[in-house]
DNA sequence: TTTGATGATGTAAAGGTTTTCATGAATGAT
DNA sequence: ATCATTCATGAAAACCTTTACATCATCAAA
């Protein structure tokens, strides 16, 4: 239309005949001026951005910028003005812009195989409330340990959508690991099963510990013939959780039987079987127990078919306090994993890793509770 | 140190004397070059960008981006020479800048009261293998019903890290449903409780269907004492459930007995009190059927302490099929809601919403599915 | 041969920040 | 009065895309 533009914001800015040579902030402070005019109200989906509060508070974006993360560093009155145009824009910095130029998104990915486990969920609950109290929000993947499916995932850290990564896996995602590609490697931490050979941090439940309090909780109520169900070479949590029941046995005195030791994966039906497994061999303890709750569960469900009293015949331990664990009958004695204080921890040390700090020790692990229900009893007999 | 700078990358560019005028896509030419002697390995955090691809296979940078994102505009040679660039940069595009143009995440923020709940969980399941599939993220927010924590996650919303809005709270962000503040909604879609007063579209399960099919059952075992434990005035579920109660009574021509439908607010110990207070006022029913599973597990360990013979003496019904469900015992025959099904449904809406299409229905009710177990038998008295 | 249409590609302008460097005023020391 | 510091601010570059528009070659139709 004309060709000379002419730029205002109500605060007396000249005419300038240079267009392009017309300061950034005032090439915009008639939209500005217009905003200002409705209020904090605006345009559909026409957010105001970092030009607009400068053209109301009269100056330029980099102090506002500046009032916005270093707000010592300008005068207490420009302070006061960009402030004051903030709440009439309704301004919110515009995060990917943020990112962009930061090269950091303040995100962190969770990658799980089952985000529908109690354990995942629990942990995450840690997680999600330590990152976002640190300004950090939380992206979750659910891989179902699909190697499709966790390439694809890696496209939030290559892509600068994520500055880090919590591990459920127990493993690299696929396509890491591979030689070469170390440099790539964001800042990690794992949690619930430790990454095998690797020097990934990991936050986690002293197994060891734990079990070997458990066993002591046992023997401390008479028992001698204690089973041990969920025997396995190859999970590392399996074998540290035998390796504490072994501890406990010989620390009073109890020579470990073999027959009493049983394979097992972790499941309910594992320990289902195992316990029939026991009867058919007839060799038999007076307490059973299991690597963990679910296996506890089968157990249970075995003893409770062969119409056994419990847990008067027979006491049953467990290991990580899952939900279901008070409503089995008899509601289950079990050592209880402190998920929520496992992923704070977790978070916290990606923190300081993302921070740029060397992590002390390679594990954190945190001691798990005994939480005494109705599954165990004094041993009845030998 | 020198006055004109030369650029080259190998491809035989001349010299140019005007540096501002001198193409982008040659600008950072040496620097590709270098990457591409180097094999697809990477300075540690200097990524590839769009540049280098646009220099390596020699077209511009807005030939890569059509090549990437709109194949059939490019020519087939140069194509495959943009592709082999890619590879061999490993260059994969900044998710950032990408949003930061088009004003879009691709992200999905879910806003629910508690992560760590199992109906969560199993939905959130669903949630996330619909995003994933069609190239969405999925960032979670635990508000804890707390004012504070929802204003929090807004700034998602409005700083346009998220596109849309998964609620599981039942009610509006806070500092949404404000007058004015309409225009800033961003697509929303709700699930495991529909917003009150808002027209925000729902994915659930279709309650009083659900519930008459549960009813139904019971009167099919020859029931015709049922009770309801879990009336209330508020809860829009337990309201709907308590409706297709009366209905499959009423479409048997079985009067409702006021007496025996209790009041409840879906936790375990408000199932335990309700029966305790029916013992005391001596009117008995034959079968409970319970507005969700808590409730119905109060009812059996109320129960069972009074040493009655379940299912013998009793049935117990309920609805959720949450994840003990199985493990109590007697283990409980439910009405099981789709959860995965409620999540994907819900994401697709969402997606759709997003896409700019208007929703057909403000709400999709998906149908409960009657799980079988043992908690419910045939009456053995009137 | 001219004109018009089509198709492939390049140029440059957003998109909204943060931050380096430059500028200029005010302050303190000499 | 002069000079050196310090302090508050502004200009402009950089972060990396996508896309409207312009350009240019090619080919078909007139």
């Amino acid at each position: 239309m004309n060709d000379v533009k002419v730029y205002t914001n109500g605060k007396a800015y000249k005419p300038i005949e240079n267009v392009w040579r017309c300061p950034r902030h005032l090439l915009k402070a008639a939209r500005a001026d217009a905003i200002g005019r409705a209020g904090h109200q605006l345009q559909h989906h026409k957010l105001a951005t970092i030009e607009d509060v400068a053209a109301i508070a009269g100056v330029s974006i980099a102090t506002v910028s500046r009032a916005i993360n270093e707000p010592t560093k300008v005068a207490d009155e420009t302070r006061r003005r960009v402030t004051e145009a903030i709440a009439r824009t309704g301004y919110t910095t515009n995060a990917m812009a943020r990112s962009l130029r930061m090269r950091r998104s303040n995100m962190i990915l969770i990658l799980a195989p089952d985000v529908g486990d109690p354990n995942f969920s629990n942990i995450l609950v840690g997680l999600e409330t330590e990152a976002s109290k640190r300004g950090y929000g939380v992206l979750i993947g659910n891989t179902q340990n699909d190697a499709t499916r966790e390439t694809d995932y890696l496209r939030f850290i290559s892509s600068n959508q994520a500055d880090g990564l919590i591990l459920f896996t127990g493993h690299l995602p696929y396509g890491f690991g591979q030689e070469g590609a170390e440099a790539r490697l964001p800042p990690m931490v794992a949690v619930n099963e430790p990454v095998s050979n690797s020097d990934v941090p990991f936050v986690g439940v002293d197994n060891f510990e734990g079990s070997r309090v458990a066993t002591e909780h046992l023997i401390s109520q008479g028992h001698r013939r204690i089973a041990f169900i969920g025997h396995s070479t190859s999970k590392a949590v399996n074998i540290l959780r035998e390796k504490g029941y072994r501890a406990a046995l010989e620390g009073h005195g109890i020579t470990v039987d073999p027959r009493l030791i049983l394979d097992g994966d972790g499941t309910t039906e594992s320990g289902r079987a195992a316990t029939e497994h026991m009867f058919v061999r007839d060799v038999l303890p007076t307490a059973f127990f299991c690597v963990n709750d679910a296996t506890a569960l089968g157990v249970i469900i075995s003893l409770n078919a062969r119409r056994y009293d419990l847990p008067r015949e027979f006491s049953v331990m467990g290991f990580d306090d899952i939900s279901f664990a008070s409503f089995v009958t008899p509601s289950l004695t079990t050592m209880k994993q402190p998920r929520l204080k496992i992923g704070e921890e977790a978070m916290d040390l990606l923190l300081a890793l993302l921070a740029g700090e060397k992590p002390k020790q390679n594990e954190v692990l945190l001691r798990a509770e005994l939480i005494v229900r109705n599954s165990v009893a004094r041993a009845s007999r030998d």
